[in-house]
DNA sequence: CCATTTCATTTAATATATTAAATAATCCGC
DNA sequence: GCGGATTATTTAATATATTAAATGAAATGG
């Protein structure tokens, strides 16, 4: 007899799992006035440049409603700049003040040490095998 | 010369995997009117019968405030009782009406399903190694 | 006992999430 | 070119998240 495999909430387990690895970058986001929208939007304006919204809410997984009330907000505290696309109006286009990038700059910094904390203490092997595992995860569903 | 590890943004990962996981069970709460905090909040419940706020929270990953209004709002729509505790009146204690819990009984079958069917197409063995490799992350964060 | 501290929850203010509907611009076939 | 279909974003309404502060009830030390 097979002893009967206890399953975990799986939902509820990444969602603390995210927390859980958040708790330590979280505070330096909060240093700089930033929520984790704002931050997730950033990183996305950082490696892009210049950026159409719909680009934006995918990469930095945020839906198209929440991103207009994250976008206004991030214009006025100075951190990006909108304008819509030339080529088709329909289209917004985002950019990073040079405020903004300069935050990116520095908050890059310290989620990279938190990287190499996470290889060192975890071990890069596991945190491959977790990467994978949650890549086979995504895909299955996704079917 | 080692490659390089690269990192693969931890956090935004874990959000998109769970999404991955509730994309299947998802449509069954909200055929049944369900948030995915009130369906968190009944299955506490249907666990373990009456229990304070305040275990709820912790068991739904809901914090306080926003507890308060899903539980007006389970209350109003009759899923929920709500009472204060007469042995600490500083407690609140909720428990599920029938309704609340004759949902409990249909959507966990619904649940489960899902469940055999990720097991099944996964395997168990890289489930239980997920739920392992979450389980040392959601540790050594909290250290 | 009383004052103080601690604890459990709620209120308040703002930000974000969710779903549907509206708007407005492009596309596409005819 | 025109009209219907498609696409990108926003508005609207409600629900939830977040942080700080308030409330009100126990515990605790003197």
């Amino acid at each position: 007899m097979s002893t009967a495999f206890v399953h975990r909430n799986l939902p509820r387990l990444l969602l603390q799992a995210r927390e859980a690895v958040m708790l330590h970058t979280r505070p330096s986001l909060r240093e700089h006035g930033l929520s984790d929208q704002q931050w997730r939007v950033l990183r996305v304006l950082g490696e892009h440049g210049m950026v159409e919204t719909g680009k934006v809410a995918r990469e930095a997984f945020i839906l198209g409603p929440s991103l207009t009330g994250v976008l206004t907000r991030m214009e006025r505290d100075g951190l990006i700049r909108r304008e819509r696309d030339d080529a088709d109006q329909r289209r917004t286009v985002v950019e990073a003040t040079a405020k903004g990038l300069e935050l990116v700059e520095r908050l890059s910094t310290t989620i990279e040490a938190h990287y190499a904390w996470m290889e060192k203490s975890l071990g890069k092997q596991k945190l491959a095998e977790l990467y994978k595992l949650l890549d086979d995860v995504i895909e299955l569903e996704q079917t």
